[in-house]
DNA sequence: CGCTGTTTTGACAATTATCAACATAGGTGG
DNA sequence: CCACCTATGTTGATAATTGTCAAAACAGCG
């Protein structure tokens, strides 16, 4: 069932962040030029990650932060009584790893749903350059801030909304996150399962895949497998209404 | 149905930190005396607080973080559709406001549950004691994650546990907590409404209410209105079991 | 002591899970 | 390049958990 790290992971240092398509949406996007080249100095990249690798298992000793450079991942956590719980997906840009600034060891497993690469950065290292440059400090407790508000975000649309509402906040949120990476927003390539998502919403596998065919009957969308052509996208989002 | 802050809240300076009876719970269990005597210098306490009172609105520019001295309190999230969602519950000890670090507005609400009293600490002087204090930094990364945490927690009890279980799983993390603090494991006093619980829990007040009633009659603990004594502690915690 | 808000309990309905069968896709080896 | 094999996805029939609505009991407060 769980796949260990065996792809042939290698690293270079040959793309500099300013130099790098992601810096907008990475760390240098509130750093001046001459604190990205520090940056950059301890940050080295890996590629070669494929589906189902995982980038971290929970309990690791991860002494790094981790931002995604191209592909997408997910994030569980395993419960004392073995039930295992998808609580996110990520894509391009965005930072993992957060789980070791407090603790030493990780609370979640972050496994890869595609080929995938990724930058690091030490985490002492990092320490030691937040020291000089008081913004790292301040984005970094912007990022775990974020993970709190996503994961009540969460917590807020399982307890409140249909299973059919809950779908089309999921699809919504990666049309939003996809935009803000300058993609289409309604054209979705899932790279997760449907069984992914389901367990994401706290649905059956098998509701996810009638409540997109029956989206697909009310000519909402048009699937095609794991990519979804947002046909009606404000239709769509309009069938999430308020609920006391 | 909002009440505004009418309670009559006034500060003192009187309760010095390394006085304090929750110092072990609080920022001086990470620093040395002479930081507790720092950091002292900065706090104000306000007493006051009554049932239904806001510590703070979503959308408050709280430029502070808050600890409870005594008393309870809920936090609540609003979503775009006007659903409410309570994501939390915080008792003496706690740590609040941790939504100002990163936005300059607060994303939830936070209202107590019974009379209390809190510290507060400007945040812009805590900034300042920290670039003193390295040892802050990390303290407020740690109750970042923790809440980060704590949300995932409760998606995992929510999406994998039956309403009864979640039931159990949140009276487990009341009695931890409150042993935690020096009180009784199995003697419970629920500052909260079946309601609150109900909304916190993703259920039916109606139903929270049947399953105490069942875990009454199943003798697993005895209840008197918000007072519940856990007479069979160990036989109700073993009623959450795992789930494939 | 009455009023208001909370809790309990019942009857019923509805959403969604479960189980199972079938269909399809993507990857692998002949 | 095809055929197989395993993963994943779809769809149907059925069952079970939990929500909804409402009425009555209860508690706390002025």
């Amino acid at each position: 069932m769980n796949t260990q790290d065996k792809a042939a992971h290698w690293s270079n240092h040959s793309v500099k962040c300013h130099d790098c398509g992601l810096k907008k949406q990475c760390f240098p996007n509130t750093l001046s030029q001459q604190e990205t080249l520090a940056l950059e100095n301890i940050v080295t990249s890996h590629y070669g990650y494929q589906r189902n690798d995982y980038l971290y298992h929970a309990g690791d000793f991860l002494n790094k932060l981790v931002i995604i450079k191209s592909g997408s991942a997910k994030t569980e956590l395993v419960s004392e009584y073995g039930a295992e719980q998808l609580v996110g997906f990520h894509f391009s840009g965005d930072l993992l790893g957060l789980d070791c600034t407090s603790h030493k060891r990780t609370l979640t497993s972050v496994v890869f749903l595609e080929n995938a690469s990724v930058c690091t950065i030490p985490y002492q290292a990092f320490n030691v350059l937040s020291e000089q440059i008081p913004q790292l400090h301040y984005e970094m407790m912007r990022r775990l801030h974020d993970e709190v508000s996503m994961s009540q975000q969460l917590i807020l649309a399982m307890n409140n909304h249909s299973a059919e509402q809950r779908v089309v906040i999921f699809l919504q949120d990666l049309a939003r996150r996809q935009y803000r990476r300058g993609l289409s927003k309604d054209n979705l390539h899932l790279s997760m399962s449907r069984a992914d998502i389901a367990n994401y919403l706290g649905l059956a596998s098998a509701t996810v895949s009638r409540i997109i065919s029956k989206f697909e009957r009310d000519g909402l969308l048009a699937v095609e497998n794991r990519h979804l052509q947002l046909t009606n996208y404000q239709a769509l989002m309009n069938t999430v209404q308020a609920c006391a």
